[in-house]
DNA sequence: AAAAATAATTGTAAAATTGACATTTAAAGT
DNA sequence: ACTTTAAATGTCAATTTTACAATTATTTTT
């Protein structure tokens, strides 16, 4: 078989901008560059893509690479595609978001990448076109989080709606009034109370609740309206 | 400067989806393809991400050669990378969909690319994976159009409000009540009610609106709710 | 000229949702 | 027993949504 005739081949990249949330701050795993150009620099995780994967395959794997995790919620953000974005050689990336439960994250054995997490609001300069990235995929995490039932993914398995609200007021940067989030929150259904109390924040003990994984499944892409007007949120 | 060593380059290509509304059904502007493999075959208009360009610029400007227009409405829609959704070669590519006031398209004078417009409904198998490309651009309009004031972009300057509700009942393939669509619409306040009728269409004739151009750059991407749970539509 | 036909335009009342606001309650510590 | 702390809950007014039908402007027909 013949191939495409004068036509420019590029590198393909993928990069992942991963969101944990530590019960106070939304914060992004970054790693130091390990090879060249901007070695030692901070960076998204990322990587190419390989003869026998597609996309999603290489943004999963890259992911797993960095945190041993599998499963967890990802989504394309967007191709980033400009010339000379990589001064070293033309390279086109699809950007992932990923968001995991900070708990589950499991520093790999070599900690080969030298990871940290950083509070988004402070996080350090990035190479090449990484901030776009980053910028893009919070404003995306806002638009989707205000409509669909998607932060849930960053909590844990059990989570208490105080804890919750405090997940959505990072996001936002915004305080929300604790009698009208609860009910919206609980007005969806989607939540199961537990029997057990969440003990070390507070006297009175807040109740745990789990997600119905049934109705999650089934309202994802509902249109829910957890934030109102977030378009005028600043 | 040195490259990237032991890595696959690939070639990039964008292709277009381009969708139109005829006053009647929502459209799809298809080509038939002019070279190997899939020759002669309905395709998307598409092409190679050029050196110089980006993909911005790629997509405006294939755009551009099959329509003739130009600033036309058009955002990235994701990334396409199967290994294998190129038979000839690995290609990846990154699909925009596009709006056009299908007034406006103008057919270029070799009509080199044997372009027609489709109803969406009634489209021609596809080659490669564009079919899976224009799915997702259906459902990424319907998501968009059910909180955006998106579909504007698909009538003429002039229209008017029963123009505009079966554009939106096209696209839901659903029906709506007259009366609150257009109080819905109205509210909004991004119309403004011209003084000419439409006169083709009805004895009494419709009244011309316009965009208030200004409102509509400020609330483009507030949430407005156009369409009540887009989610629950069939 | 009157009547019929057609699609555009407009209104209203009940129901649901939202937004603003304060008090009560469970448990631990003093 | 009292204090402290954060969790949980309730109400009312305002807004938005939904369901539903009558009126109006104009052309065509009689």
């Amino acid at each position: 078989m013949t191939r495409y005739s004068r036509q420019t081949r590029m590198l393909v990249a993928v990069d992942c901008i991963i969101f944990g949330f530590d019960g106070q701050d939304l914060k992004l795993l970054l790693i130091k560059r390990g090879f060249e150009p901007e070695k030692g620099k901070w960076s998204l995780m990322g990587g190419f893509v390989q003869t026998d994967e597609d996309l999603e395959q290489a943004a999963a794997r890259t992911l797993t690479k960095l945190t041993g995790l599998e499963g967890v919620y990802m989504e394309q953000l967007a191709a980033f595609g400009s010339p000379d974005r990589d001064p070293m050689e033309r390279t086109l990336s699809v950007s992932y978001f990923a968001l995991i439960d900070i708990n589950q994250y499991k520093q790999q054995i070599t900690d080969e990448y030298k990871a940290e997490w950083f509070p988004l609001r402070d996080a350090p300069k990035l190479i090449f076109d990484h901030a776009k990235m980053v910028e893009e995929a919070q404003a995306r995490l806002r638009y989707k989080a205000a409509i669909h039932p998607l932060l849930f993914e960053l909590l844990p398995t059990r989570f208490t709606i105080p804890q919750l609200q405090i997940l959505f007021e990072a996001v936002y940067d915004a305080g929300f009034d604790k009698r009208n989030f609860s009910r919206k929150v609980l007005s969806t259904g989607l939540l199961v109370k537990q029997k057990e109390k969440e003990r070390a924040t507070s006297k009175r003990g807040a109740f745990y609740y789990k997600l119905d994984k049934r109705k999650y499944s089934a309202k994802f892409h509902a249109f829910l309206n957890f934030v109102s007007d977030p378009g005028n949120l600043k």
